[in-house]
DNA sequence: GACAAATGTATACTATACTAAACAAAATGT
DNA sequence: ACATTTTGTTTAGTATAGTATACATTTGTC
């Protein structure tokens, strides 16, 4: 989350630095107080959509100029282990990469299926996407009454909005990659 | 401003009613108190970045769908008595009739000159376009080296990034409308 | 170098966003 | 028809967003 914040500071530091103002400037062209936009700028506040609005109005810029995300990334992610689930008996591990991101639109998954196990999922709303990949093993994917066997290596993209099931026919742990995309 | 805390009500209800939830279904999935949830709705509220990143993250929906205004608008304005200003000794008087929002990022004014006077104005940023139509009277309108004068019904469109002036050149009050879109 | 103005930071206080719980109203089931 | 669950609303309390003031640092000017 704070992710979000950081991003407002940058770009409201940013634009307040080409315009080349002090920050007493833009607070009398907002009527945000200058305490406030500081800590913003620093990424260490927590504004309220009004103060968002009061920025974007004294200094006519759109909102999406705000919320805009800089260009450039280099984010390292590991595993979470607080956001671990697991189901069918401990038999079926989730394990999330990059939690979902307003922003960005999809999340990544890590999953780890013991060996006969079958996982079903209910249909997810209109034009979510899954993307799964066989990193070990092998997997049985079904949607709706389609059906395709992934060995290591192979990927298969599929709409989710039907139910739709992973089964682990070998008699190894098989362990996949899932990127799921929301509308 | 509180236009912008309907939209987000109205987005937000729009889409928990699509997908048949209950705000006890949205407080646990988004892990905001259903209490938010409800004032967020009926647009009393005044929600922080982070409760919406929780409301988006938690219902999988982008950031924008959330601040997207609804498509159909019906909505009047006045002259706004409260931000009128004059200059040029009051000969030159400037009533906002639309101020300006972040979504739509132009604003409407309309001016009054008396006769002869000379408003001069200051480079604005880089992007921002003026559009003056006279709808009363006579118009000289000068920006950098670039002349024009304007009569009744004519309109002037130029982008206003070096010194600019109005000069009402007849011997009665001229009337404009002006609108200023910024980049 | 010394004074003055301007800029960002830190502090104390106020307003309010947010939560948790109790409540009321409607829907659901037996 | 009645009890039970599900729904949104209201209320009281807490956390924190926001303001105003004072402070520390820098910048420019003579």
């Amino acid at each position: 989350m704070d992710q979000m914040s950081r991003n407002i500071g940058i770009q409201l530091k940013k634009i307040r630095k080409e315009r080349s103002l002090s920050l007493d400037d833009v607070a009398k062209a907002t009527d945000v107080s200058k305490a406030q936009l500081a800590q913003i700028e620093k990424g260490e506040a927590n504004p309220t959509v009004s103060t968002l609005w009061k920025i974007a109005a004294g200094l006519k810029i759109s909102f999406s100029s705000l919320l805009q995300p800089p260009k450039t990334f280099f984010q390292k992610y590991s595993v979470d282990p607080s956001t671990y689930v697991s189901e069918e008996n401990g038999k079926y591990r989730v394990y999330s990469i990059i939690p979902y991101n307003p922003e960005r639109g999809w999340e990544f998954y890590k999953i780890e299926m013991d060996p006969g196990v079958i996982h079903k999922s209910e249909p997810h709303t209109e034009g979510v996407e899954e993307t799964v990949t066989v990193i070990e093993g092998q997997a049985v994917v079904q949607c709706g009454n389609m059906k395709e066997c992934l060995e290591e290596g192979e990927t298969l993209v599929f709409s989710a909005n039907q139910p739709h099931q992973y089964e682990n026919p070998t008699d190894k742990v098989t362990i996949l990659h899932l990127i799921i995309q929301y509308r």
